[in-house]
Formats: C-alpha cells, structure tokens, sequence
DNA sequence: AATGAATGAGAATTCATTCAT
DNA sequence: AATGAATGAATTCTCATTCAT
C-alpha cells in the first residue's frame, strides 16, 4: 500500500510555514529522546504547541513527518558538505581538510538534534532503513570523489574503501565525543583525526609506491 | 515503577528450557527485523512457534524477553572476549591479535542477529540504553587491560583513548562488512585491520620515543 | 505503585461533558449490574454508546471511572445529608425526622444504582473498601452530631454506637425494600422506622433516667 | 449454556478427600481476601499446596468449587441454625434466644471467613445472588417459625417483615461488631441484641392488645 | 493421580487518524 | 484554519481450562 508522503497542502500563508517549522523541530526533540516509533503524533503536536488537528492538516500521517524532517535534515547536511567540500578542499592539507570536516559536522550535529536517531541505521522503519541507506551512500560518495580529486592515482575500490571507513568512524566517533565534557571531547576528535589521517597517509603512500612502478608495496599490506 | 525482569517461574521440565529457548530465539529475529519497540510478543510466540499464553508463562512482561536476551548475550560475548583476550593476547604480533580480534567477532555477529540492534544505543528502552552503555565501557576496559599489559609505557589516558576508538571502530564497520558479499566483506574487514593497525603503530612508538626520553614528538602529534 | 485517578483531560467542549456524563452513567448501570471487577471498559463505552477510545479520553483506566462515579455519588449524597440534616432536623419530632432520612435515602437509592455496589464494601479495590470505609464513618458522624444536638445528655459512647446502628440498619433495609413491590416495601419501610425509632426512644430515655440521679436502669441493660 | 457443577469424581480415596478439603479451605481464604471474581484457580491451588492440574481433577471449574463451598458453608450453617432454633428456642426467654443466636453466629463468622464474601448478596456470580438469597429466604423462614410457635397471635405478614429484619440487621452488625476490638464488639453486640428486643417486645405486645382485644393478663411473659 | 506446561479468548489500554464544531 | 473529541484496530497481558508427561 502506497502511502502519501508529500506535504498535504503548500500553505500560501506564511502563518502555515511556521506552523510547519514548529512541528518539524517538536518532531526532532520527541524523536530524538524517545526514538520514531515511540514518538506519538500528540505529543509531537503539544510540543509544538499545537492541535492534533492542525497537525494533520499539514501532514498526512506520522511517517510524512519523518520524510520532512528526514528531507530538511539532509537538505542542511548536503549544505554542510557543500561547504567542507569544496573546490579548495582539493587542495588543502589532509591536516586542515579533517580538521574542517570534523569541526563543520560537529557543529551540525548540536543543531540537528534527531540526527543520529534517523540515520543511525536502526531498522525502524523501512523508510528510515533506506534514507539512511541512501544518505551513507552519499556522503561515501562525496568523500570518494574528492579523494579521486585529491589522489588520482588511488585504486577505485581501495578508493572507496577508504571512503566508507571514514564515513563511518566519523558517525561512530563524533556522537560519542559530543556526549564528553569539552576536555574529553577534544582529546577524543584529536585521536580521530590522528587515527583518519595516519591511515590515509598510509594508503596515499602505497598508492604512489604502486604506480610509480615499485609493486612489492601491495603485496605486503594484507 | 520498578516491573519484574527476571523469569517468571524457572521451567521444571526439560520441554520448558526449550520452550524458553525457542522463545529468545525467535526475539532475536524480531528484534533484529524490526527494532525492540516496534516487536510485539504475538510476533515473538508465532516466530517460536508457540502459543502467547506460554511465552507469558516464563516472561513476565516483553522487557523480560529483552532482558533475558540481553542477558544470554552478554554471556556469551564475555566468553568470546575471555577466548580473544587471555594470557596469550598479550605476546601475539599485532596483526594476528586483530585477526582474531575481528574474526571472533565477525562470528559472533552471524550468532547472534539481534546483537547490534540490542547495543546499538538507540535510546528504544533505558534498559536497553543502559545495558549498551555498560557493555561498551567493559569492552573498552578490558581492550585498556590488554593494551597495558602489551605496551605497559603508554600513557593511560590515551590508551584509553585508543581503546574507546578500537571497540567503537570495530562496533561499526564489522555489520556493515557482515552486510556485504563475501569478497567486499573480506576487503572493508582487511582494511579495518590496518586502519587500527597503522594506528597503534604509530601510537606505541611515540610512546616508546616519549619513555626513553626524547619527547619532543609527542608535541607535534596533534 | 500509585495510579491516576483523575481525569485525563478536562473537557473544552460542551460535548465532551456529555460524553463524560453518558459515561458516568453507564458506568453506574454495569457496575450495578456485575461488579466493578466483572465491569469491562468495553461494556461501559458500549451503554454509554460511546467508543472505547474516548472513554479512554477523559479516563486514564478503569479505576478513574470508578473514582469519579464515587466522587459524583459522594458529592450527591452530601447535598442529601445537608437536606436530611439540617438546623431544622434538630427540633423535629423523632418520627418525623426518620420518615425525612428514609424517605430521601430511599429516593437517593433510585437515582444513584450503583450505590450500594461501590459502598457496600466488598473488598473488590482497595480503594472502594477505602471510600466505604470512610464514607460509612462520615455518615455515622453526622447522626452521631444530630443526635448529640438533639439530646445532649447522651452518653457518647452509646451515641456513637446508635449511630453506626442507625446507619446500617437502614445501608440493608433499604436496598431491601426497593426490590419489593410498593405495599411490601411500604410495610418494610414502616417497620424500620418502628425499629429505629422505639429503640431510641428507649435509649433516650434510659439517659434521661439515669443522668437525672437514678442509675439503677443503666446496670440491668446488657 | 448449563454448566458441570457438581464434583468430577467422588474420590474412593482418602487422599482425595483431604485434597478436596485443602482446596476448599484455600479457595475461602483466597475469596475471602479478594472475593470470588478476582480470585484465581492458580491462586487457590498454590495456597491449597497443590497443582493446577490437581484442582482441575476434582472440580470442573472454578464455579465448582464456589458451589461446593457454598455448600458447605450452607451445610454448616444449617446445623448452627438447628442448634440455635431447637425446641427449646420456643419457650427460652427473648433475652437469651438472642444472647444465643448473637454468640453462635459471631461464631460461625470466625470459623466461615468467606461467608460474607459468598453471601453478602453481591452481584459478582449469578449463581452467588441466586444462593445469597435462597439463603437469605431460608433463615427469615426459619425466624418466622420460631416466632409463629413463640407467638402463635402475631400477624403472619408482620411476622415475616420482624423476621426478615431480625435476619439482615444481624447480617450487616455482625461482621461490623467481628472487625472490632473485643471491648467494642462486646458493646455493638449488646446495643444490637437491644435494638431487636426492644423492637421484638413492641410488636408483640401491639399484636397481644390487638387480638385480646382488652387483655393484661400475659404482659409479663415476654 | 499428580504435575506443571500449553492454550487462546478476552480484558485494559494506546495511538494514528478522522470528523464535528 | 484550528481545535480537540471520536474512533477502533492493534497491543500487552491475564487466567480459566486442557493436555502431555
């Protein structure tokens, strides 16, 4: 059964948006405490301050709330990537670059409080399986191609390896450092970055062995 | 409001022990298909091949089930750690001690399905949270332990550091090789290897050049 | 473990005190009926002719149900009191006054079905042996202050003790008598107040007697 | 839909008998505590130190073992009454006849800790009102006809409403006047035996007036 | 006979969603 | 548009009763 999902109407006025806007950001304090199945409409709607009623005037049912927020959040966080991967990252020490990302997606995840509970992977719900699917897939992507940019001449699926180990120890990592006091939190990023870079470094170095016609490198590595 | 979490009655009969069997089984698949929440016990019984009312005969309530999974699991990975970790860990070579390390416990995740839905973190119960917060801090303990007894000069705040970040690395990229078809499985487990190789590596010998004196490079680590 | 008894939610509409009324009132039919215990929420939205799900609206369970008929009856049988007992009742010839208290009790019996289910104090919820409990000592009390203003040489303690009679002779000779046909239940009615009646006079007097120096009487009583 | 309610088997064996005997000792103490509704056949089979399975062997259902309660409780009571109301009843001083029925009763209250649960006229089972008010019937008979061959003059309809009040004041005072410390009890007991003497000498010196037309002559039996 | 595990209808309660005002 | 009452399917859990051992 397919299910609506898009918005139930586009409010002309500008009342509607920022009734939109308060469900949105109720809908990610309720899901970020208690999860999206435990989250219940009502709640969402005293939150923010709303009726049930208007609520679903806005909204088709639970689930639509979800793709909005789910839609924003990304949204915000292809902004974020646009940002720490720009035409200058190219160029940029491997030092500044995961200093920058680092600072840019911890930054993203205080203002963006449901974050982890939508795209943590959890399997509650098949759209939110996907979605986070998707956004993995993403910013994997994302990575890989500056590394491509970066790193010519690395091996495309070393390539990509690299880039989902790095995806993934960052969205490991940086919600456990944000839940730390500022000195444990530092000293945690630091490691990471320690961490990321020595093994990039690691790999770019192998690389370049490679091509430059030395191949005993490889063999070695595993 | 304390709720009763352990059996409700001890099974008498061997038909019983099976019965409770079949029944954490059968949650295990649940809960990994479909998150702890959203899991009914109807789903649980059927799945066991049993009828409610029996499953209501050992467990109290739906936490209960929770708890004794939970519970059987913990068991469990604690005999794997004490198999991966014991008197020999601490003299074996670095690559074969991470092989064993992520071998052990790429087996343990296709034995135990519901493993990283029930330790995820998620914050589905505040049990479940609760228990996910301490077996981290175990794992990470006993990973610290080792790597003291390895390499005894290592300041102990960054091998705590290290260890948080082994355990946590190896806690998001084993699923996700799990997830993967047997050549990719075997690339992303290799390269997860070295990443966390590379980095202890590189973390004993500065703190091997800090002990014996030199300690200028511990400066220009971060 | 404590329970909310009260209302979930106070209503903002005028429908939605009718639904509570309608409620009450079905309530007070099925406990009638079959119980407390034996009442289900079902049965109660279905004579209300109500949905289940908006009983559970305005009640958070069962038992706030129960709470706020009791409440309602309690309230009711107060204004009684207050009509039964008033300034006046203290000058009234004794048999008068009886013919008033059975006489509004009786109609109180008619209009409130569910009254002697919840105050018959079956040990069927705590809390309804509770308000039985308190609501039988309110109404000895009462007596007990009527008699006391009537007849001030009374003996407290024999007062007390007529006026627990009292009360209960007419908590079972009431409910009696409305199950029987009219003559029968006038006849019953009439033997009460002959009952109640010649035994307070005689209690009357024998005070009389003894506090004006004679107290021979007293001593062959028991 | 007619329901089994007489015992499964006549047990040959002794064994049988005292298991029976447990079950329904147990089964009183249970309704008793929280009444037959909320009484469970777990329950009574564990405090009777049997299994389910046992319960079951003898009584069909838990209607069952209410019926042969009930029974019993009946059964006994019956024998009180015959001790009680004897011929000698007939020609005892009113004073005694009721120092007797009080003190027999109080008795069998002590050692019938379900009675009023079972008899108090609750409508928690059809089968408890249908038996509460055979009940209820048969001791106004029995009262009746003790007065008829005490009083052969009294009106017959007359009769019957002393009796049925004699019957119930005594069923809602001596539960009361049980609940009390002994020297209250013994105080409400002797304030009840007042209530209904006094009461019972009134309507037999009316009835004596009436049917002698003009005689003094008896007065000073009673 | 005895035990206790197995069964499932039925009860209380929740919550997404619709509807009347 | 806004409000909050109304709805009922779905869920957890209980308990009388049956059945296997």
């Amino acid at each position: 059964m397919p299910r609506k999902i898009s918005l139930r109407r586009k409010p002309r006025q500008e009342r509607g948006e920022r009734r939109i806007d308060a469900i949105l950001k109720a809908a990610a304090l309720v899901f970020a405490k208690v999860g999206y199945e435990a989250a219940t409409t009502n709640a969402i709607a005293a939150v923010a301050r709303t009726s049930i009623g208007s609520l679903y005037q806005f909204f088709p049912n639970k689930e639509a709330i979800l793709h909005a927020l789910a839609g924003r959040y990304l949204t915000d966080l292809r902004a974020v990537h646009d940002r720490m991967l720009d035409e200058k990252a190219v160029g940029l020490p491997l030092s500044e670059l995961y200093d920058r990302i680092i600072f840019l997606l911890a930054d993203f995840h205080d203002t963006h409080p449901a974050f982890m509970t939508l795209f943590a992977g959890s399997s509650e719900s098949v759209f939110l399986s996907l979605a986070a699917q998707q956004l993995s897939q993403e910013c994997i992507s994302r990575v890989d191609l500056l590394m491509a940019a970066r790193e010519p001449g690395l091996d495309p699926a070393r390539r990509r390896l690299c880039a989902t180990i790095n995806v993934n120890v960052i969205k490991v990592l940086l919600p456990i450092a944000q839940s730390l006091d500022p000195a444990s939190r530092a000293g945690l990023l630091a490691e990471t970055k320690t961490l990321l870079m020595t093994h990039m470094e690691r790999v770019v170095e192998e690389s370049r062995r490679n091509t430059s016609g030395n191949s005993k490198a490889r063999k070695s590595r595993v």
